[in-house]
DNA sequence: CAAAATTAATCAAACGATTGATTAGTCAAA
DNA sequence: TTTGACTAATCAATCGTTTGATTAATTTTG
């Protein structure tokens, strides 16, 4: 049946990312991939080709979700441009605590100098993300709420940069902070709205001009 | 000769440092290390007992020389706190840049969930240059030239973390700058005293209370 | 509808290449 | 001649991928 099929596929990428994420791209072997999936090896090149595809079909699995939710903050008119920053902020934090591995298998795989071609698709898809942030800030831009003389690019960095530099490095972090930060219940009750609410007033206090004109 | 010697393990170290950081410990390959350092195959096994042995020695050798850098400016009471902080955030940028390769080595093996005994080594070794910045925050607090209730694990993580994402990151960074951060002659002339420029007036907007009654 | 033809899915086995590591031996200096 | 630096050749293991055969499902045909 065709419900299976997808099922099968999907059931594959599910392991693949787990795996990718604990052993790195050259790490994860096709034979343990297919092993802990239950399923034989060559299927991993009939459904995507090499294992190069197959890293690539578990990037855009993770990463298409999101666009879509960046893009609908974006386009929505009934928020001012600060408050889609706030909203980018709350669901980037929220996003990236719960996909940490694969942040992580992200960031491992793109400070490769190397292997271009995957890199260059990885940072492709990253790019369009990043394309949706960069659109808010521009607009705050142009109607007056930010400052004129912001450097966009380096925000971004820090949005990114900092929420990445958490995840990335736990065990570091966890001395930071005080707290492992491994510790589920810490994470969710303690340290995600931290972070929020710290993203958020670092950027107010850079970005927002509060003497602006606009609405 | 034992001049020689030192000198060809020294070389031996210089290569693998870079192909390590620009393939991973996995990817990265003995015949390529000891390829592009035009030594034999053998002699890596001969000078560093494994593979893992010689990625052990390029950290040991790297840590070596991180030691004595920061201290002397939190110990010098002739600046502001803020004036420390700044000096900090250019000695960070600075170096970060010269050392990329090694950054983005350390980056990937201490997001790996595996190798603890080398991921402890270097978070031990990194906590100490936290530190410093930390104390140096916390002088801000005590002697109210920064604002009582900001976040410093967080502004940490700013400033780290900023800093590595363009660093750990350069194909998208160069995407997001609209120049190719690895042209040498861009990086110094025009990023670097730009990253610098930004972290600055970031952080000077988010932690120094300009209505402080100290000096 | 039923038989035949075609396609899709799955498998065990093996491919050539590459991995980290080791061996046996060379060679120069002491 | 003995010792330590060094090398070419080779090891077994594992890598990602491909193969040819087999089964299951679907489509076409009579």
């Amino acid at each position: 049946m065709d419900k299976d099929k997808i099922d099968k596929k999907d059931h594959i990428l599910d392991v693949a990312e787990r795996v990718f994420a604990d052993y790195g791209f050259d790490g994860a072997s096709t034979r343990t991939i297919s092993g802990e999936a239950g399923v034989n090896m060559a299927m991993l090149n009939y459904y995507f080709g090499s294992k190069e595809g197959l890293f690539l079909a578990v990037f855009e699995r993770k990463i298409a979700s999101f666009r879509t939710l960046l893009q609908n903050i974006g386009n929505d008119d009934t928020i001012t441009t600060w408050g889609k920053l706030e909203k980018c902020i709350d669901n980037y934090v929220e996003r990236i605590i719960v996909n940490n591995c694969f942040q992580k298998l992200i960031n491992r795989e793109v400070s490769m100098n190397k292997r271009w071609t995957l890199t260059d698709k990885i940072t492709e898809i990253l790019m369009v993300n990043v394309y949706e942030i960069k659109k808010i800030i521009e607009e705050g831009l142009t109607n007056g709420s930010f400052y004129s003389d912001i450097d966009i690019p380096m925000v971004i960095a820090t949005i990114f940069g900092t929420k990445n530099y958490i995840i990335n490095m736990p065990q570091l972090s966890s001395l930071i902070v005080g707290h492992d930060i491994r510790d589920e219940k810490f994470m969710e009750e303690e340290l995600k709205p931290r972070v929020k609410a710290y993203m958020k007033r670092l950027l107010k206090a850079y970005l927002v001009n509060e003497n602006d004109n606009s609405k």
